[in-house]
This record gives structure tokens, sequence and C-alpha cells, in this order.
DNA sequence: CGGCCCTGAGAAAACCTTTTCCCAATCCGC
DNA sequence: GCGGATTGGGAAAAGGTTTTCTCAGGGCCG
């Protein structure tokens, strides 16, 4: 009487030992004619396969993981609770597992330790094969402890714990790259305004902008190290142009994250100086709500975090499927994401 | 030998069978005892819970969700790849349910229906307990079909199937939060900027700053539409601010978001008119890195995403739970964040 | 024609926990 | 001291799947 006998949403789930009987089989062997296993003929294979795809039979995850001791489900730890850096990474570390059949847990902890431990303690309770611990800076650890955990830890875009395989963007590489582009558009008083001292990438990137203007025989001025926001890049391009006369101004300035970028150029612009005819500007993160609303937009350097998702997606299953992973920190290359806010190279 | 007879992490997870033999009783007291189920002398279930705690035993979730029919577990699919919206609203979800030891997958499906039914068909696979729909707009839907899952669900800022449970904002009542505000602090030529027409927020918005105008027997000007961006916001103001003579200025713009609001701000100060002592601003979203960037900061409507994800979660487990619920769209209030672009209210 | 091997398929254990019955022993009142 | 109720605890099934072992039958070689 059904107008069809397409597969049609029951209201309880179809089991194996359902598909089994319909086909007039065992469980045992739908179950191998599933999976490809065991020896039967072609022909009873494909009837069982058959059966299972007009009742739309699915398994039973739950049933197969307790069975082979594998969840096909990672969690995601974070305390970037904005999701600035979490969110392209996790959008990495999704993209890579999903066609694996694997599911992401995503629990943020805040900076709460108590939380942590209850987000761990249900992940691990919920059998998860493995944990990405990431965060919003990649020099403090998470407030929890996953150093004893029995299970693979990669730890990505946060400060791993000794002995543990941790990824992070290369920030002295990402530095390189913006002050060389501002030598190759033929810039050579090159400012640098960062974040907190606190901070470790801001250390790192400072000395790879003072190495490139090393390299190249050029004057390194002091960079100047503030807040992340956009109020310090205002406040640098005072203490930048305010008293020095026109010839010591900068002609670039390569900044520590967008939101100073933005500051910088507002600020600029303030003063009648020109953006990118006077004075070109990078930043950092590649913010694409907040680079492309600059004005100019903003040239920026991107940490590619979504790689780096990825790539710790990938490093966590093969840790899971048993292959050894060397421990330490890799670093994965950044790239410039070039807009407006830097001019063309001299013809 | 061993240093210490406390819990140690060993390589495999101990269970109840372990326990048991532990504590020289069989699995079915030992559940029991655990479970404060069944009957047997205080003695003994406390010995029992006293050998699991020394053991480090935690239950198997999978072997309970696969007998339960529960896996404490729900599914958070967003195509808000930013998080902007759906982050807020998502640690609203895990707050509800993170003591009731559920936990959440996240799963961004962009908006690509072949990711959606990937997504969709994992989280059935894994059995999660229901599914929450959110998105980056209320008036669209997510590339995928939810409508006959057997499965609860609960959208949450995004368009609702037909007969579903809705949450979702009140952004009517927001605005009316809005343009009263203006009306206590005495402005009374109250212009009104806003995003794209395809938008519904935009109209029920604009209908309500209508409303409330005429209910104070006020003048209403024509909102004015445009994009979401910063630049728009400066076009508005030039518009706003170009042609009339200084009596037909407005001296407050209520913005249909923060970037807006934003770009706003910027076009007033560039054209020497003062925030807020000639012009109040007030943006909507509430997204605090950009409305605490503004100078002066910026007083927004928040659309309480958190509360809204804490509510969908609770609904959902109720759900979960086998309560009915009222089909049909729930419009949560927003709140109006002051900072310091509407000035203060006259003496 | 007999023994051996291969083929196709099923029975059953295993994964870990919960829960329903069931049983033996103890206790109570009479 | 005896019948019945209560108490403390165990055996076993259930949940859905995978996998190993086993087995019956048929073909082939000698």
């Amino acid at each position: 009487m059904s107008p069809d006998a397409s597969p049609v949403s029951v209201n309880t789930p179809v089991t194996l030992r359902e598909v089994a009987a319909a086909a007039g089989v065992s469980v045992a062997t739908a179950s191998k004619a599933l999976n490809g296993q065991g020896r039967m003929t072609a022909e009873t294979r494909e009837r069982i396969r058959e059966t299972a795809r007009h009742l739309g039979f699915r398994p039973n995850s739950l049933a197969q993981s307790l069975l082979r001791k594998r969840s096909f489900t990672v969690g995601l730890l974070t305390n970037d609770t904005y999701g600035r850096f979490s969110l392209p990474l996790m959008a990495g570390v999704s993209d890579a597992l999903v066609d694996k059949g694997v599911s992401v847990f995503l629990c943020n902890v805040e900076d709460d330790t108590r939380l942590g431990q209850l987000h761990v303690e249900a992940m691990l309770d919920k059998r998860v094969d493995g944990i990405i611990a990431t965060g919003k800076r990649i020099d403090r650890h998470l407030p929890v402890d996953l150093s004893n955990l029995r299970i693979p830890v990669i730890y990505a875009f946060t400060q791993p714990d000794a002995g543990a395989v941790g990824l992070v963007s290369d920030d002295a590489g990402g530095a390189r790259l913006a002050v060389e582009h501002f030598l190759r558009l033929g810039r050579r008083r090159i400012a640098h305004v960062s974040g907190p001292a606190s901070f470790a990438v801001v250390h790192a990137r400072a000395e790879a902008y003072r190495d490139v203007l090393k390299e190249n025989g050029l004057a390194v001025s002091e960079p100047l190290l503030g807040a992340w926001s956009e109020a310090w890049g205002h406040e640098a391009v005072e203490k930048l142009f305010g008293s020095a006369g026109r010839e010591g101004w900068p002609d670039a300035i390569f900044c520590g994250n967008d939101q100073i970028a933005r500051g910088v150029i507002d600020a600029l612009r303030e003063r009648g100086i020109r953006v990118p005819d006077d004075v070109g500007v990078i930043g950092f993160d590649n913010w694409e709500i907040v680079a492309e609303a600059t004005r100019p937009p903003l040239t920026s350097v991107d940490m590619n975090l979504s790689t780096l998702g990825r790539e710790a997606g990938l490093a966590l299953l093969s840790l899971v499927d048993g292959q050894p992973a060397a421990p330490g920190i890799r670093k994965l290359p950044c790239r410039l994401v070039v807009r407006q806010s830097c001019g063309s190279p001299p013809e």
C-alpha cells in the first residue's frame, strides 16, 4: 500500500540482524558481506548488500566502536572562546577527518581547570581516539594536564607538554615574508609595531624582523611593543611620526596583528600620511573581517591555521593508528596575503 | 615496589569486571553498587566503590550508550564558518549540557549540501541523541534536510523547517531597546542605517524602529539599507549629513550591526561631528572586539546568543527525554550593552 | 570409489554495562 | 521449631557488531 518501496525512515534504526533475516542469511554472513570480508558467492554478497541498501541499514557505530576499540571520534580542546584561531583550525581538522568518518567533539575549557578536567573526562569516557589541544596563544599551556592520557594527544597552536607532538605556525618565517615583501617593494625604513613583550611570538617575529634588516644592511629601529589593540596602533604612530623630522619617518610598518595595523592605518590617515604611497603597512593574522575593512585593505601574514588543523588531524590519526611520531615542535609556514596597503613594486 | 598505590593510569582502561573481581563480587553487584541500585549491605557497597575509586574505574560510555539507547552526545550543525554567531551559541549549548555529561559534535557544513549530508550521516551513525541546527542568519535554511530524522532537532538562530522548534533572537525587541534608549536620552531625530533588504532581520528591526518613533509621535525617516560593512556606514553618513542643512541632521543613528556603526562613527569623526555629543550611535550584535575598539566605545544590542544556546540545549534535552515541545518559533529577548557612544541622559 | 581439500556459510564468543529475574540464607512471628 | 517474608547477592540476557572457529557438502585426484 505504501506508495514507495524505497528506503523509508522508520522509527527505529534497522539492525544487521534484520538485514540478515531479510536476506535469509546469518548475521555473521551479513556482516562479512557488507564489509567485504569472508568468503561467499558474489551473488550472495550482492543480495545482502542490496537488502541492506533497501532497508536503509546503517551500522551502529556504538557497537562497532565497542568491539574495535576505536570510536572514530576525537576531541578538540581549546580555550579560545571567540574561536578566532580555533575555528579555522577546527575547520582544517574536520576537513582532514570527515571523510575518514571521524567526528570532532569541540570543548571550550575557557581558562578553567575544573571545566577542563570535566571535558577531558567526558571525552575519555566517550572513548575518543585522541585529543587535539589548541588555544589562543602558542606559549601557554591549556589549563589541563594531558600528559598521561593513554590516548594520543597533538598540540596545535598551543604550548605542548614536554615530549609531546606540537604544531605551530612559523612566526619568524611569517615576519620574514612581511619584511622581505617590503624590501622587494623598495621600502627601506621599516618599523615594527607589535604586541606585549609577554608573548613569545612577539619576540620571534621581532627577531626575524631584525635579522632580515641586518642581512640587507639596513638600519634596525627597535620594535615598539605594546598591546594587541587598535589603540596601541594609534599610539605607536604618534611615537613614530610625532617628533622626528620627516626624513626620519619610516616608509613601512610591519604590525604584530591586524588590529594594530588597523589602528596604525587610521592614525596615519588622520595625520594626512598616505597609505601605501607614503607608508606601507602589513598586518599579521589575516583576519579577513578586519583586513578587508581597513582603508586601503590590509596586506597581512596568514598563519595558515586551517592547514595547521589539517596537519594536526592527520598527525593524530597516524598516532592513533600506532605509527610513532617524533616528539617536538613542528613549525608550519605562513603565507602573505597581498592586498593594497603596501603599493606596487617600483617599475 | 611501586612508590605509590594511588590510581595509576594503566595502559588499558579498567573494566567493571576487574572492579568486581578485585572486590570479590559479581559484575552485577558491582554495577548496582556504583549506580546506587539494588540491595546490598552498606559495607559491600562502600567496599566496591572504594575499589572502583582506587582502580580509577570509569564506565565505558560506549557500552552504556549501546544499552540505554542514549549516547549522551548531540550534534551542532552550522554554516557559520567564522563562528561569529555559532561560537557564543555553542558556548551556551555546551554550558547547558556539560554537567549532564553530554558532549557536542561541532560540524561546519559551509553551504555545501554534500558536506552537510556527510556530517549528518556521521552524526546519525554515532547515534547522537539530537541535533541543534544553527547558522549565520535566521532567515535561511541550512543546506541540509533535517525534517525526517527520527531524532529531535532544535533550530537556533537559523530558519526552522515547518513544524519544528526554533529559537531566535527577538530582533524587533532589540531594535526597540535601542531606539527607546535614544529617546530616554532626549534624542529626537533618530536615523536607522541597516544591512541589505534581503535579510529578514533588516525589516524586523526597521519596523520596530518605525513603531517606536510613531508611538512617540516622532518623525520617521526612511531606514537606509545597504550592506553589513563599514564602507556602507561611511556612505550612509554621507547621505545623512551631506546635503541637508545642519538642522536636518539626525542626533542619533541606530545601526544594523556593529561594523556599520563602526563605519558611521569613523565617518562622523572625519566630518568633525562629535559622538556622542552631536550624534549618538548604537550598533547591533555587540561584537566586543569591534564595539570596544570604536572611538568612543560602542553601545550595542546584544542578542544573548549564549543564552539562546543554553535554551536550545535544554530544549533539546527535554525533547530527547520525550517531553513534547510546542513547535514554532520562540523569540528570546536581546539586551542593550551601554558603552559610551550615546552620552548620558539630560539631567 | 575413497580420502582430501576447498568452498560457502553459520554458531558463538567477544566488547562492556545494565537490569531483570532468581536463589539461598537469614530473620521474624507464632 | 516452622512457615513465610525479607535480605544480599548472583546468573544471564540484552544491546549490535565483528571475527574466529567450525562444519557440511561437493569436487578432485588417485
